[in-house]
DNA sequence: TAACCATTTATTGTTTTACGATAATTCTTT
DNA sequence: AAAGAATTATCGTAAAACAATAAATGGTTA
């Protein structure tokens, strides 16, 4: 069990690409790439908050507690 | 807007005391106690996930994309 | 196929911050 | 008031975000 970040789902809601995002986050789209395919290890509450913000959604619709695999 | 952290809900539910939670999960119970106050500025994901394991629950659960001041 | 664009991966350096260890302080409850 | 639990505060170390940059990869279209 590992905790899985899952950027994708929201960003095809919001029709949003991981480019525009970085953007609007304000962080490189290099350290987005990093915490979309979970190779980040630990996330600043303040990026956390952009996320939500830009994506008009809650902490629960991205991170997720599970396999490894993703659900 | 912030993101909050509620453990105190889960805790509640599950009957767990900061004390023994923090012994659980594996880290300090003053360590556990700065999370519990919105005092820290980040989580790492493998603290998240020893606090998902132990309280049983998703990370939805504990952190809220909301108002300073708590829901 | 080749050019183009977006995304991912890799590297290096700086800064932030988690977290431990510890002690002091402040509840809280009996 | 006393005891225990929780919070707050310091200091130090290790971890990791994130920036900046460049290189590599992947997909799309002419």
């Amino acid at each position: 069990m590992a905790i899985i970040v899952n950027l994708d789902v929201m960003m095809a809601k919001r029709k949003i690409s991981a480019g525009e995002l970085a953007d609007r986050i304000g962080i490189t789209p290099a350290n987005l790439s990093i915490l979309k395919n979970q190779k980040a290890k630990a996330i600043r509450f303040s990026t956390l908050e952009q996320i939500c913000k830009v994506l008009n959604c809650q902490p629960g619709d991205i991170l997720e507690y599970a396999e490894e695999a993703g659900k």
